[in-house]
DNA sequence: GAAAGCATGTAAACCGTTACATGATTGG
DNA sequence: CCAATCATGTAACGGTTTACATGCTTTC
């Protein structure tokens, strides 16, 4: 009788009340400043959620003080709220799933052609070496901040994960176009 | 007016059948032994898509001929499906969405326990050492068959991926828990 | 003859995306 | 005043997972 798919959304976003109060649209500025690269959040998602939150306890509302801009409400995590995402960070994780696009275009390139996938090989190490420049900037930000706040030390190493994985890409990617193109005439059809 | 959201698993099912007719158990049992990895598949999915499949013309099935076992379909790719798979395999990818639990849980560690996502690291570092010394025997056995046909190239790149990515993985984890370890001092909830 | 596995499939639920819709506010 | 942005939300759709269901076959 367990829950069919999780949904994992919902500890973003007490993630995010448990620091400061805040609206809808702010939690998703933080996720687009923060983890959107490798937890990306909509609108779609994040207004049925806190609705579904305070459904559930997790979290209250109240109408924004602010005298100016549009009205918006601001929620605020309960108790129980914060001991659900308590109990969440001390579950262990059985298994991430991943899906990778391109792997499946390679894989079943023997029934297109190889220069298409050279393409968009070239295309995926582009599109990780620009987020790679984004995430070495982040991450000497970091760096110079590391000792004022723990919570510095987590963001650090989040990036520091995007940074190894995106070289490993990025070499990964160089490799693979070179070796393609080497055996490019070993076909009869080159 | 385009698609919400478009079906990628389709092409799995496409490219298998490419290579030979075969049945629904058939295809998920190769995928579980090629691209579980990177796009695992489920019987849940695979039997409702080959129903769709053959609705829009891309397949053909047929009572299987052995005589022993249980009677299976056997699908069979037209050409139709021939050219879709081919136009898909041609197709620039925009993205790649990658969500990684252990990331976001980092993330939001201060308001949970070091100790816990220590764990979690942990593990997730023995989970990619498992698989990747089963992609190293994967690619040993590949290297040594890389001539005798083309399509191994591809596999051999995709176990390439696995291979240096897994080892990003493995490594960002021992340096992430050393890093934690050592800055488990300085906090005074230590 | 029972258990394990082969082989097929359906139904329900849920996550997440996209598109659509609204209205207020700020800046030029 | 018009456009851009702020801010909130809903509806529809589709992908994927999980659980359930069936019946046959092979093995012990």
């Amino acid at each position: 009788m367990s829950k069919l798919k999780e949904n994992k959304t919902k500890y973003v976003i007490l993630g995010f009340l448990n620091h400061e109060k805040m609206s809808g649209y702010d939690i998703k500025q933080r996720v687009d400043n923060s983890i959107k690269m490798f937890w990306p959040v909509r609108y779609g998602q994040i207004y049925p959620t806190l609705k579904k939150l305070e459904q559930d306890g997790m979290i209250n509302h109240c109408k924004s003080t602010y005298e100016f801009g549009p009205e918006r409400k601001i929620y605020e995590i309960t108790k129980t709220g914060q001991a659900e995402l308590k109990k969440w960070l001390k579950k262990p994780i059985i298994k991430e799933d991943m899906r990778y696009e391109i792997l499946v275009k390679l894989f079943f390139t023997g029934s297109g052609e190889k220069k298409d996938i050279i393409k968009n090989i070239l295309d995926f190490k582009n599109r990780y070496q620009e987020q790679l420049s984004k995430l070495q900037y982040l991450s000497q930000n970091l760096e110079s901040v590391l000792g004022e706040h723990e919570d510095h030390q987590y963001f650090y190493l989040t990036a520091q994960f995007g940074i190894k994985t995106y070289h490993s890409y990025i070499e990964w990617a160089e490799q693979a176009i070179k070796f393609l193109e080497e055996k490019k005439g070993d076909e009869s059809n080159g």
